[in-house]
DNA sequence: CCCAATCCCATTGACGCCCATATGGTCCCA
DNA sequence: TGGGACCATATGGGCGTCAATGGGATTGGG
């Protein structure tokens, strides 16, 4: 499997560590990724953790633009000042940083989710609540899964 | 890695000083950049500092287009006009002077800001409050990451 | 001659790398 | 099928190194 799915809940350590699951370690492997590109979510409480290629593709997408314009100077704001290179220690474990606490909220546990080709770091209660709303809203919306 | 990425706060000293974050001296040095220029961001109350190759790049943008244009008259007041060069102390420290503080609204700390090939000095409270309003105009313009 | 900027050195606290332990699951074999 | 050895993962903690910060000394310009 080359994809991240599903969830999982690890405990931070008291040196402020927590272990990324062993299953999305592999996948970052399996892609020959050595060093995490982790940033703000745009839309959630989240952190979004990925390869290098992920900020590449804001790049591109803001080097389509003009770079001196508002509009690419607030985005620059968001994918450059929002978003870190952070790399595991041998045992696959990462530095929770205030970057990471003061976005997301989170205190003593992190809640790993898969996201396809990224994943990210949520509190756990936040996550579950983001959840159910996102079920409600499809629920309401009468949609069905495709 | 090559570009200024992230953010993080630090304490100015009685002397008036505060330390550039370690991971912004390795790229200017990997860059073997030894004077940095500063100037007042066009649309935030930052200071944006970086090589003197910054310098050049607004000096092509401005040979881009009409050099008589408001546009490119602004530009050149800004950047010619409100620039300056500093440098480095041996511990990696750089003076806040008036000119960064009555732009910012810094008093006592700085809030570093990775912008790519370049970085900013923010007031902390200040860039929170626009990385904040930044992601909120992605989220009600409909704009996702991809 | 005085003030302020710069240099130099000391302290402390955080982060990195290393090794140890626990816990739960799996596989093998009787 | 049940028990036990084995293994991988998650977690805890020691220790060395380096970054951030504070303060004394020196220099140079106004």
């Amino acid at each position: 499997m080359n994809r991240f799915l599903s969830h999982a809940a690890n405990r931070i350590d008291a040196k402020g560590r927590v272990s990324v699951p062993s299953v999305f370690r592999s996948v970052l492997s399996d892609g020959g990724v050595r060093e995490l590109y982790c940033f703000q979510d745009f839309v959630f409480p989240a952190i979004s953790v990925g390869g290098p290629e992920l900020l590449d593709r804001f790049e591109r997408q803001m080097a389509a633009e003009d770079p001196f314009s508002p509009e690419a100077n607030e985005m620059s704001l968001l994918v450059h000042g929002g978003g870190v290179f952070v790399k595991l220690d041998p045992e696959g474990r990462l530095m929770v940083t205030d970057f990471i606490r003061d976005f997301t909220g989170i205190l003593t546990d992190v809640m790993f989710v898969g996201r396809g080709d990224y994943f990210q770091l949520w509190e756990p209660q936040a996550f579950v609540k983001a959840q159910a709303v996102a079920r409600e809203g499809r629920k309401s919306r009468g949609l069905r899964p495709d």
